[in-house]
DNA sequence: GAAATCACATAACAGCCGTTATGTTGTCAT
DNA sequence: ATGACAACATAACGGCTGTTATGTGATTTC
């Protein structure tokens, strides 16, 4: 385990978010069977006795975490899905762009939280909110573009756990790679040829994100 | 946690199976975090003593448990696709029953895999394979029903992911709720109106499990 | 009926876990 | 200079883990 005592100012104390920092690194690489007390002391070069100074358990700890996932990760999808300016279909295309950029939202954490859910009821609360709404925020895309309520519902279902499973797997493709395949998924999710197999690939990518780049 | 024990015969000596067996209830309902030696021992009504007669460590049987799942949940995924009988619709049709079913498939078994897989390279590895086998078992049946092979890869993506992130989601729908949806799926995935909104619901369960039951 | 072997149970080991009690610095106010 | 307090470190507790060494009762073999 690398200490990050290096990074951080050594003359100031550890806070809070210190810890939550750190207790997110190893849950995204590790997974959350490695969330340990002694490991993530370890990780910020501390000792289990200066963790009991600021929370008053680990559960205190890993309900921040689960929180700061909560916010961090979503913010993204929030900032696309909220914006007033932007058509159904600017929408979509926002969506689009929050998945391949990957720089505001990280789908290695929705991975490991949707894995620890499965053995702890809190995280699997907090991951039922988060998945209702975005899945949510998806269906009113789908209407406002003209499907029906059943279908917009089906259309973000069927788009939301495609997300998220097309990430579980790890698959690991470029950027490029992952455009060819932008006008099928426009073909399956919007039934039509917004995106069309026809455009050549530097126009897709331009639609996606955004004329310089 | 129920001792089992009760249920098999007790004048018989226990065998890889009965162990195999006990783990793989402990990882459905506990998840991988469960399968500690102690627990699964007293699943049995047996102690830790007994484990190493017949195996050399936990992960001897973690490997027969990893195969275990490997083999029985996809029987009815390959019974579906290898006859040779069904033409690709009826394929998409079995398909769907196999899911809706849930009696020679069990979802949880993969959520729980798939959720260990995270932090076990063994069980990652078993996990890509048959994720790849049903993935392409998908892409051959939308490749006969005439799609082009990219749009058919991309449509055996977003079916099994859509597949793995519903039961992922713990999702509480009854088979009624769920039957409603199927015409939707049925105009995503495949395009067209093979199951119509507009067909009963009698209807659809009769084209997905036949003329009777 | 005695010996051998099978099929376990029991007990202990070191290692990790969360948590607590206590010890030890450095900084600051007086 | 000294006491006070903040911000930790150290050490130990009981509980859980995989694993091993040893003990034990039933069944089989001769």
């Amino acid at each position: 385990m690398n200490k990050i005592g290096d990074e951080l100012n050594k003359n100031k104390a550890l806070e809070k978010s210190d810890w939550v920092i750190a207790a997110r690194a190893i849950l995204i690489s590790v997974g959350h069977s490695g969330l340990s007390l002694r490991r993530i002391s370890s990780h910020l070069g501390a000792t289990t006795g200066a963790f009991y100074w600021l929370f008053s358990n680990l559960e205190d700890l890993l309900n921040d975490l689960r929180d700061d996932w909560a916010r961090e990760n979503s913010i993204a999808f929030d900032r696309v899905f909220n914006d007033a300016s932007l058509d159904s279909y600017a929408k979509y295309l926002g969506y689009v762009r929050v998945l391949l950029s990957e720089d505001d939202y990280n789908p290695q954490y929705d991975n490991a939280i949707r894995d620890w859910a499965y053995s702890s009821e809190p995280t699997a609360q907090i991951l039922r909110t988060i998945d209702a709404k975005r899945i949510n925020q998806l269906a009113d895309m789908f209407k406002e573009i003209g499907f029906d309520q059943r279908s917009a519902r089906v259309r973000a279902r069927v788009t939301y756990f495609h997300q998220s499973g097309y990430y579980r797997m790890g698959i690991n493709e470029t950027l490029e790679e992952r455009l060819v395949d932008i006008p099928y998924y426009s073909e399956i999710l919007l039934g039509n040829n917004f995106i069309s197999p026809d455009h050549d690939l530097e126009e897709i990518r331009r639609r996606i994100f955004g004329e310089k780049s």
